[in-house]
DNA sequence: AGACAAACCTGTCTGC
DNA sequence: TGCAGACAGGTTTGTC
């Protein structure tokens, strides 16, 4: 479900749980992507008593950072939400919601009650939670291979040039590289294709500096855009305090087969193809190249 | 290197 | 109303 600037929306709508403390961890039991179950123990150890400090976001993936006043902590939460995951942010008393794998009781200061729960829910148990040494993010499996964040790295036509050079592969199978760029995913990739009028399935390896330059700019706009629209919500994404994005109805392409191309001098109809069995949009006449 | 399929798991929608 | 089948925003793994 979340590409970058869903989980960018969920990283700024848990700012309200930063400075508050962790007095009780709760799992389901059930193991989540590939069959790994949640660390209970050691999430346990992580956070039981700690605060949490900071959220941060690499591509699609959570940091929830804790510490102790005294002890300096070494730990992160790890969250990645896969295609159903939410975390969500909820009143201790309201009840869970079903599919719920991870619950973090938190309350403010010296409080013994807890007032909120960090839920993690997942139908789909695609999903990641895990932890991760701070400063050794780069040890964890899952982050060690992750290219450029578009939004902390500045992400350049250059670095798309460079890394496609020698690449057969389809322009939108190289920009779902996670190890080129991290966040986007598959809606954003035909997204930005359509704003840098490229076709889905051009060799990577053809890209141009200009074009590069064009891709780079059109990923930055289309995340921009999202986020200015909270995220897309087609099915299952909801912020952590449970709204959905309204950026569904500003996408330019996707899920819009059969639709005239938004550009007003083209109105060609938008197309839907697969590429490697997942569902791609693009306008034949804007991006034939 | 990369194309391709299948796998993980549940919910929702479509068509008969 | 019921039921089978297709499909879903992600990622990994195995085969060719």
């Amino acid at each position: 479900m979340p590409e970058l600037p869903e989980v960018e929306t969920v990283r700024r709508t848990l700012a309200p749980a930063v400075g508050l403390r962790v007095l009780e961890v709760w799992t389901s039991g059930l193991p989540l992507r590939l069959n790994h179950p949640v660390p209970t123990a050691a999430l346990r150890d992580a956070t039981l008593g700690r605060t949490i400090e900071a959220v941060r976001r690499w591509g699609k993936y959570l940091l929830i950072d804790l510490c102790d006043r005294l002890v300096p902590g070494p730990a992160s939460m790890l969250v990645h939400l896969g295609m159903s995951g939410r975390l969500r942010l909820m009143d201790a008393s309201q009840p869970r919601p079903a599919h719920t794998h991870v619950a973090l009781a938190l309350a403010a200061g010296r409080a013994r009650t807890p007032t909120v729960e960090l839920r993690y829910s997942d139908p789909r148990r695609f999903g990641v939670v895990d932890l991760v040494v701070r400063g050794q993010e780069r040890a964890h499996p899952a982050l060690a291979g992750l290219g450029v964040d578009p939004l902390h790295d500045g992400l350049t036509g250059e670095l798309l040039y460079t890394a496609s050079r020698g690449v057969r592969r389809g322009i939108k199978l190289f920009l779902l590289d996670q190890g080129v760029l991290a966040g986007v995913g598959n809606i954003y990739a035909s997204e930005a294709l359509w704003v840098a009028r490229i076709r889905p399935g051009m060799q990577a390896r053809l890209l141009t500096r200009p074009r590069a330059e064009a891709l780079a700019q059109a990923v930055h706009e289309v995340f921009a855009r999202a986020l200015e629209h909270g995220g897309t919500s087609l099915r299952d994404f909801v912020n952590a305090d449970g709204l959905e994005g309204e950026n569904a109805h500003y996408l330019h392409v996707y899920d819009r087969a059969g639709q005239p191309c938004p550009r007003a001098e083209c109105g060609q109809l938008i197309r839907r193809t697969v590429v490697q069995g997942r569902s791609t949009f693009h306008c034949p006449r804007c991006q034939r190249r």
